[in-house]
DNA sequence: CTGAAAGCGCTTACAG
DNA sequence: CTGAAAGCGCTTACAG
């Protein structure tokens, strides 16, 4: 038994099938006879037809199709990303082809011609590889960063607002009165690891509370080097009353760190993580930490695209939108003992 | 610049456009001179053609796309799963369309027949919703299922080996010298949950180690109601030697459930999880768990589907395939103590 | 208001 | 060995 096809319609209606796709259209249907319409419908309804999506993408050119770069999906920074893209697109009759790249340059360079094999309308892009002056395909496609800011301003990105994130954790650990507050820092060959960092030399600086000397870099974003960068603080300074680490995973890391000299988390030090990857709300004690709005992000992401597609005259150049963090405060934080 | 075409292909190298297809196509390349292949080759080079997949696929009937139904991407189970089914459909030039349906009927319909609108030459069902005799259109689309079995047991399936996993298990624990093995099981009304506790009482039973008595059902597969359910277990039997947690979200709770009672793990209470999330292996301590081979099922999922799709000889029913998990020994089991 | 025709970019019998 | 033609399932000017 074959797929219905719009002849089979038409057939079953007593129309041509231009009729049927006039009709089945929401913008060609009022130059049709209500009653013809009516017909076109009830036939199709019998028959369970189903447009060919891409007999009709070949026709129009467009396929209403997205294509979405990602490094890994099992990083599970990404699925809400994702997720967010998918509804903003599926809201809109778009479809969303997921690629993994592993941020190698050539899965990443085979993907993208996959994708534009595919008729992809536009790109949602979370890896860095891709280049900016990419092969003039990539250009001619519209494309939305998410995630991660263009080597120029003016390319259309959404991004997490890590400084507004970072001013959130200073205050909250001023707030609970700490003034020997120590940052772990990611490694400073990542953006990510550099702009945190930054934010947290002038926010601290700002409270009145930097001490150039309590802050320590994680060579990589690990539990391991989380926790070694932790040692080294401690070694230096076996006082410090709360500490910001770059990620959760550099957090997890200072809490061992911690246990192993003996200072227990909070009472004898406040720790803070970043990202709210899922299970830190489990680990003991519950991490206080910084949401990013991931799913949001995406949303945000797939929203633009959209606009970018269906408003071509919108394509003028646009700025980086930059979402704002939210602090989430569990039991890795308590006020600054009375000492 | 519009997109290069086989027409320009064809014009550029001074052939047919039908000569520029059989060029491109290994297949039928050897019916054309080599001389006249490479030429063909060399233009579509310089003009960076690349085909339109979904033109081609209009003409040949297959779109080379597969569509897979999941529950919930951002649940860390899943991801890895999808990622076996798209490496081994990209190794073979299909390419996957990935569907959420957050386990409700509706949206199960909808993506279906967005996918079956995009002409999805076959479907990979991790989702419980979807009707076994459902609209003939499912039934005409080669299926996979990963993850859960269909209600007949002839449908194609790659599916965890759940029996095994709590072999191991138990086993574990019997040569860790535990006789007093305690089971918090999941929700009655789950299969998983169900299947599981089964075969605790089993494989306990075979051992000699079996108490009745020793079994507690949480309501659902949460912390919460783990840590319920093992407070239960403990005001009953203060004296349990170890827990086996149905999976690891109920063996998180038993850690807190049993840090409350004053009860070290490892040293006083052994307690072992299931599936091997993300995170447990940072958690305090280290969680002992059953690792499901996800991305191997996905992978054979996705070869499965493949081999349907490329011998249509072969779909003859076949049984489900069970794949057997590994067990991950970390930290929360130790010898049972000399008492 | 509706039909007949052309064409989107391919593939594949059919000729020669 | 290669070209010309037909056709996959749609949409959309063009007629009438």
């Amino acid at each position: 038994m074959a797929k219905t096809t719009m002849s089979d319609v038409a057939r079953h209606a007593g129309v041509d099938v231009s009729t049927v796709s006039r009709a089945l259209n929401e913008r060609t249907a009022p130059m049709l006879r209500t009653e013809t319409v009516e017909r076109v419908l009830k036939a199709a309804a019998e028959l369970g037809y189903q447009p060919n999506v891409l007999a009709r993408g070949l026709r129009t050119q467009r396929s209403h199709t997205v294509g979405m770069l990602v490094p890994d999906l099992t990083n599970p920074f990404f699925p809400p990303i994702v997720r967010g893209v998918e509804d903003a697109l599926d809201a809109n009759g778009y479809t969303l082809i997921v690629a993994n790249t592993d941020n190698d340059a050539r899965r990443e360079a085979r993907s993208l011609q996959s994708l534009i094999g595919r008729q992809v309308d536009g790109l949602v892009v979370a890896t860095s590889h891709l280049d900016d002056d990419d092969p003039a395909q990539a250009a001619t496609l519209p494309v939305v960063l998410v995630n991660r800011r263009g080597a120029d301003e003016t390319r259309p990105a959404v991004v997490p607002d890590d400084a507004a994130g970072v001013r959130l954790v200073v205050r909250h650990l001023v707030d609970l009165g700490h003034r020997r507050v120590a940052h772990v820092a990611g490694p400073e060959d990542t953006s990510t690891g550099r702009v945190r960092s930054q934010a947290f030399t002038d926010q601290a600086g700002t409270a009145g509370v930097y001490d150039e000397d309590l802050v320590e870099h994680a060579a990589v974003f690990t539990v391991e080097d989380g926790q070694d960068a932790c040692q080294r603080l401690l070694a230096r300074h076996p006082d410090v009353g709360a500490i910001f680490a770059a990620n959760d995973l550099i957090a997890i890391g200072c809490l061992r760190a911690l246990r192993q000299a003996g200072r227990r988390v909070p009472e004898d030090v406040s720790l803070v993580g970043f990202n709210d990857m899922p299970l830190v709300d489990l680990i003991d004690p519950p991490l206080t930490t910084v949401r990013i709005p991931q799913y949001e992000m995406g949303r945000q992401a797939g929203a633009l695209l959209l606009d970018l597609l269906e408003n071509p005259r919108a394509r003028r150049r646009r700025k980086p939108v930059a979402l704002t963090p939210e602090l989430v405060v569990r039991d890795s934080t308590a006020a600054a003992s009375a000492v």
